[in-house]
RNA sequence: GCCCCGUUCGUCUAGCGGCCCAGGACGCUGGCCUCUCACGCCGGAAGCACGGGUUCGAAUCCCGUACGGGGUACCA
């Protein structure tokens, strides 16, 4: 395939969700696939819903996730401009020339009286019923003369329309379902019925893969899209494709209004940006029956708009969350720091910008953690002990409970003893000493006798290994730490 | 109501007529490893919505039913 154009048009209202990636990356693995274009347009006729702070969030999505695209807002490009709000005079000019043509005619009808000639004819079809398709002269001015202003409406052809969906096969609707829709509101401003084919055409996209939701409005499309072309403005007639839902718990479509729906939850959650893609890549679409980890190169280079399924997938935040893991073991040493730090930052466990003491902290503490976190943000709770102020070091009360009963503290005192003396203070040397102290000297199992020095030392059950982190933590600290859990 | 789309383990999927008494992954579960957690390793339960065809042979093709979803706007 030469020359490959696909689009992905999101309209800026409200906070950009799961389904909003998943279609970007879609859309942009076919363009990389093919070495084609990814335009990014933004569909904001609707004044009344699109909002500014919408469309940062969607341009900060797109960068957060990584998918670039080579047309659209910020960096330009020959089919500009991208944003719909700007394009008003040449909808305008294409409304003038699909009248002229007769592709389009004023409707001066009222919801009302359509619904009541409906009811009237008992047609099964609901929408509108062509009443002003031929209208004389005199109809016309006596619609004005009630002061009416008209709606423009697209012709349908008779017949049927049918095209091969490059996701679901060919599909087929008689346009007798399909009703003359509106293209125009009567104040003149364009709708999405007709600025999104026209600026399909104009843009010379090939391909459109989309939502499911606008499957049926593809019949409408066609035709319009064909009148396009018949009077210059477009070239090709695209190929369309229409992509499953991403449905959320239950059975129903993710919605914006759903919480677990949006994007920026996941990656305030410490989600990576390539775990959640990989993820999302996976709803819809498999990369080889048996494997489900890859990244995004891999991904362009195996992507076939041929092999997506048809059949809405539910999104399970726990394979998420095992798919995220895996990129989080594929990262190095320092990439994983580099990515945790504004989490610990945010958090407040580091200070920004970091002091060198931390920094050479962290360095020596990543190694501990780097494997046992899934997400960006269970480094937070992992190295809290570490580099919190002495007198603002606080323990899990349920942890302190369950571990620093009396039995708990009996432990904590022999450690005491067993490692105030101690001459070297390395996790081999700490390990040695309350192995000796604890489990021969005590008689405990391992994991009864690390238990409550653990919740001692870094205030919860869970935590990087005990002796390393009471290396890193220090001979002094370690102890007074061990000293005030009896207290 | 009408039109359209969809239906393989709980979930995501592989499967495009014989390789399938259906493979992988997440989750669940039994065990191993182990100073906690996480990782890793070994094992287990769990599915072709239903009914008719077509065929020597169907998860795969056709028809119907049921169920789910979308559309039916001067929203996108």
């Amino acid at each position: 395939m030469t020359n490959v154009r696909v689009r992905f048009c999101p309209s800026p209202t409200g906070s950009p969700h799961v389904g909003f990636a998943r279609t970007a990356l879609y859309n942009w693995a076919f363009a990389r696939h093919h070495k084609g274009t990814f335009v990014f347009r933004v569909e904001d006729t609707d004044r009344e819903r699109s909002t500014r702070e919408s469309y940062d969030a969607m341009i900060g999505a797109m960068r957060w996730l990584g998918l670039d695209w080579d047309e659209g807002p910020e960096v330009g490009g020959p089919h500009g401009p991208y944003l719909q709000s700007e394009r008003g005079d040449i909808y305008r000019d294409v409304l003038a020339r699909l009248a002229e043509s007769k592709y389009t005619y004023e409707c001066y009808c009222t919801t009302d009286e359509v619904d009541a000639r409906r009811k009237a004819s008992g047609s099964k079809v609901m929408g509108y019923d062509g009443f002003c398709r031929d209208l004389t002269d005199e109809q016309v001015a006596a619609f004005r003369t009630l002061g009416r202003e008209p709606v423009v409406r697209f012709r349908m052809p008779d017949g049927s329309i049918t095209w091969h969906d490059l996701v679901r096969g060919d599909i087929t609707f008689e346009t007798q379902f399909v009703p003359d829709f509106a293209l125009a509101r009567a104040n003149g401003d364009p709708l999405y019925t007709l600025v999104n084919p026209v600026d399909d055409a104009l843009m010379e996209i090939t391909h459109v893969l989309r939502g499911e939701d606008l499957l049926s409005s593809t019949p409408r499309q066609i035709p319009l899209h064909a009148a396009l072309v018949e009077l210059g403005i477009g070239k090709v007639m695209p190929e369309f494709g229409h992509l499953p839902f991403v449905m959320g718990e239950g059975n129903k479509k993710l919605s914006k209004r759903d919480p677990e729906s949006h994007l920026f939850l996941y990656r305030d959650q410490g989600f990576l940006p390539e775990g959640l893609l990989n993820y999302l890549a996976l709803l819809g679409w498999a990369i080889a029956a048996d494997r489900d980890v890859f990244d995004l190169e891999e991904m362009v280079e195996a992507f076939d708009i041929k092999d997506v399924n048809p059949n809405p997938a539910r999104f399970d935040l726990k394979k998420a969350e095992a798919i995220n893991a895996a990129h989080m073991r594929m990262l190095s040493l320092d990439e994983i720091t580099e990515r945790v730090l504004p989490f610990l930052k945010d958090a407040g466990v580091l200070s920004d910008p970091v002091n060198a003491a931390d920094t050479q902290l962290l360095e020596l503490a990543m190694p501990l953690v780097a494997e046992r976190i899934n997400k960006l943000t269970e480094s937070v709770d992992m190295l809290g002990f570490l580099f919190v102020d002495e007198d603002a070091f606080t323990r899990d009360e349920a942890d302190v409970e369950k571990l620093l009963n009396d039995d708990g503290r009996a432990v904590v005192r022999r450690s005491l003893d067993a490692l105030e003396h101690l001459g070297e203070w390395s996790a081999g040397a700490i390990q040695a000493a309350l192995q000796a102290e604890l489990v021969e000297g005590m008689g405990l199992k391992p994991r009864n006798a690390f238990g409550p020095v653990r919740v001692a030392v870094t205030g919860r059950r869970v935590s990087p290994p005990l002796f390393e982190s009471m290396e890193l933590l220090g001979r002094e600290r370690s102890l007074q730490r061990l000293q005030s859990a009896l207290a």
